[in-house]
DNA sequence: GGGTGATGCTGAG
DNA sequence: TCAGCCTCACCCC
């Protein structure tokens, strides 16, 4: 479930796990065997995330650079893993703690100043809102430069980074912005609404584990459209209004918005 | 056990 | 604009 929610969690549970300890590093796919090998037995002294990026900082080694695409997947053990997949990508062990990645866009060693133009073309990150760089400013100078629909410009990773698909459906509906208005045109207040809504939903979800857009759902038996406003729900009506919820593709990517909630310019 | 879809992104054309 | 990457969970038989 890679949006910037989990990614950050992950990157706080690897580094509560991992950091301040020699870790071993292996590549049972083999695809990562020489990375692997450089950083074996290294201290790991920091994980982070910025959007969907993960960057593992060693001593006397280069950057784990790590994105995990659409598939890739993390699994953690901590008494006796069972034996590596052979897709696993890469394998981190400490005596207590084992984590498995597979199926990664990105794994790869880098050096800081690659580092640091990766971090460079990603724009803010709700989920560090205040810091360096993570601003309403920047976001909203970022929309004013685009003059794509906001659906497309809210998952593009240098406008925001760390919205994923759910993230932009959902924003969306609840701020009743129709995702065809142009990122350029919006006024100022319903961008400040945008990131308000971002920072808040991307926290939830960083709580809650999972992404829950719709108030006092019940976590435990709730699945996923039960938690959602209008992600997927085409079949069932707008939780607002009763309407209809309808389906386009944006950006190469399926939308969901309700036409009476979120009025203004159709999709088509 | 097979088929399908997925919360992402890149690069060729 | 679209195919391709790459893995796994889930659904249906």
């Amino acid at each position: 479930m890679p949006e910037g929610h989990s990614i950050l969690r992950y990157a706080r549970r690897q580094h509560e796990l991992l950091a301040g300890q020699e870790v071993m590093a292996a590549s049972p796919q083999g695809r990562f065997q020489g990375g692997a090998a450089r950083i074996s037995g290294r201290e790991l002294l920091e994980v982070d995330a910025h959007g969907k990026h993960l960057f593992y900082h060693w001593h006397r080694a280069e950057t784990l650079h790590v994105h995990l695409g659409l598939y890739g997947k993390f699994r953690t053990f901590k008494t006796d893993p069972p034996p590596p997949t052979p897709a696993t990508r890469l394998t981190l062990s400490t005596e207590r703690v084992t984590v498995y990645l597979a199926g990664p866009t990105v794994c790869e060693l880098i050096t800081p100043s690659q580092e640091e133009a990766i971090r460079a073309r990603l724009g803010p990150d709700p989920l560090q809102a205040g810091s360096d760089g993570n601003t309403l400013a920047e976001f909203a100078s970022n929309l004013k430069r685009r003059q794509v629909p906001i659906g497309a410009a809210i998952l593009d990773q240098k406008v925001i980074a760390g919205i994923g698909n759910i993230y932009r459906t959902e924003i969306l509906f609840l701020t009743g912005i129709n995702p065809a208005t142009r990122a350029n045109e919006l006024e100022l207040g319903k961008v400040e609404e945008l990131w308000r809504c971002s920072v808040d939903l991307l926290a939830r979800g960083v709580a809650a584990g999972k992404i829950v857009t719709v108030p006092r759902t019940p976590l435990g038996r709730s699945n996923e459209t039960d938690r959602l406003y209008a992600y997927k729900r085409e079949r069932f009506p707008c939780r607002l209004c009763g309407g209809s919820i309808s389906k386009a593709d944006m950006a190469n990517r399926a939308i969901w918005w309700c036409e009476s909630c979120q009025p203004g310019r159709a999709v088509y």
